[in-house]
This record gives structure tokens, sequence and C-alpha cells, in this order.
DNA sequence: CGTATCAATTGACAAACGTCGATGGAACTG
DNA sequence: CAGTTCCATCGACGTTTGTCAATTGATACG
């Protein structure tokens, strides 16, 4: 990263200069913020949010028929959010029979996670 | 938390009963997650990640004139982004003059970061 | 085979989002 | 004062989101 900028101006710029010097775009964060981004959009929910935490806390394989009555919304919104998680690539899931067991796919939120600490 | 939740459904219910038992809603996580799943959201856009990336890298005060620059999008979107990241409580601005400077709220991000970790 | 169960998908809709260009307002410059 | 600079806000736009009710598809049971 090493991008130590210089960011302080102190007087308007002379007439038809910008105020400062266009700084270089950090190229490597690009992806790597996109990537964060994208999981940390799909974390934006209170239910996606408290469905990971379920998850996560559970440490195993969750029946959907689990996870419905732990939230007002209807079957279908919570499969919806379901999706978004993995699409997202936090949760995978797992058919068996007639239930689909949910697990997080805890790698996914590396980054992000230390991105943040 | 303390919820060990018993989920593992092995046959098909009865008819007419649902398949699991109601579980109760961890009611502690609820104001939680809220907080949580605000904070994420305002993070879910790379512009707005990276903006994040960059106010905390310079630990200081940064003008938005030096922020425009780093970006593909017209200054009026940028601020837009700055209003948003401003409503989540993870930066403030201070008016200086002309200038407008933008700094992070680390605690902000603090209960987040716990949790993802 | 017929019916019930679980979960994903579809279609609809209002609300929120990301973007831009234009405008407005405060403050500095000459 | 007149002109310029920086930044926020407004209005418009097309897209995405969160939600539901209804449907579909797969599987299980009797």
């Amino acid at each position: 990263m090493s991008t130590e900028l210089t960011l302080t101006p102190k007087r308007k710029s002379p007439n038809g200069q910008p105020c400062c010097e266009p700084v270089v775009y950090p190229d490597v964060e690009r992806a790597h913020a996109e990537r964060m981004a994208k999981i940390a959009k799909a974390l934006g929910d209170p239910i996606r949010l408290t469905l990971v935490d379920v998850l996560r806390k559970h440490a195993g394989k969750v029946c959907v028929c689990e996870l419905v009555p732990l939230f007002d919304v209807s079957q279908s919104t919570l499969s919806h959010h379901l999706k978004k998680l993995r699409d997202a690539g936090i949760v995978d899931s797992e058919r068996q029979g007639l239930w689909a067991y949910y697990y997080v796919n805890p790698e996914e939120l590396e980054e992000l996670s230390a991105w943040l600490a």
C-alpha cells in the first residue's frame, strides 16, 4: 500500500487549476475492495447477518426448516436471503431428501474480517 | 448467546404439523444485528469501502478534494457516498473554510469487527 | 398412485440505491 | 463587488432490493 498521501490544501487554487494534485488510485486495492464490499453488502441486512450468526454459532449444518421460524418473514423471503448469502459465497447448502442444510464458509469472511481489524 | 439448538429433523412431519419445533429468537441479538447490518451495508459498496480504507490508513483528516480524483465518479456521487458513511456513523467531517475534512470514527467499526473475528 | 411436506422460483410492487448534471451556498481572491 | 472554488443538495433516471402470495418440483408417506 505505502500510500503516504500529502493531503492538506491551505489556500484556494489559482484559477482553472484543480485544488489538489491528482493522486494515483491504489491499484492493488481495487479487486480487494470489490470482493470485500460484496461480502459486506451480503451482511448488510439484519436477517442475513443473523442467519450467518446462527449458522456460525451452530458450527454444523442447519436445516432451513429450523431457520424459518426464527424470523418474522415468509418462507420465500428467507429463501431469497439464503440465496443472497450463497451468491456471495458466505454460505453453502446441501440437499438431503426433503431438507436443505446450510452452513458457513468461514474463509469467505476472513478477508473482510482481517481488513476490519 | 448460549443458544444450543437441536437442529436435525430426520423424517417428514406428521400431517398438519410443521417440521420443527419453533426456536426462540435470540433476543439480545436483535438490536445488535441491526446496528452491525447498518455498518455492513454502508461498507457494501467498493467506493465507500475504499474511502474508509484511505481515511483509516491516513489516520488524519482528509480533504474531500483529495478524495474525488481517486475514483471514477462525479463529485456529487462521491459526496453522496460520504453522506452515507456519515449517516452510518462511520465517518465524520469538519468544515474549514472552503474545504471539508473527513475522518474515521474507529469505534463504530469495532462491534462488527469483533463479531466477524 | 394420490396427497402432504419442504424449499426454491416466479411475478409483482414499492422502496432504496448509484449515478449524473445542474443548482445553490459559503468562502476566498483580486 | 464580481468571479471562482469547493462541496452539498436537488431532480431525474434506470437498477437493485426486500417483501409477499402463488406456483413448481422434488421427495416422502400411506
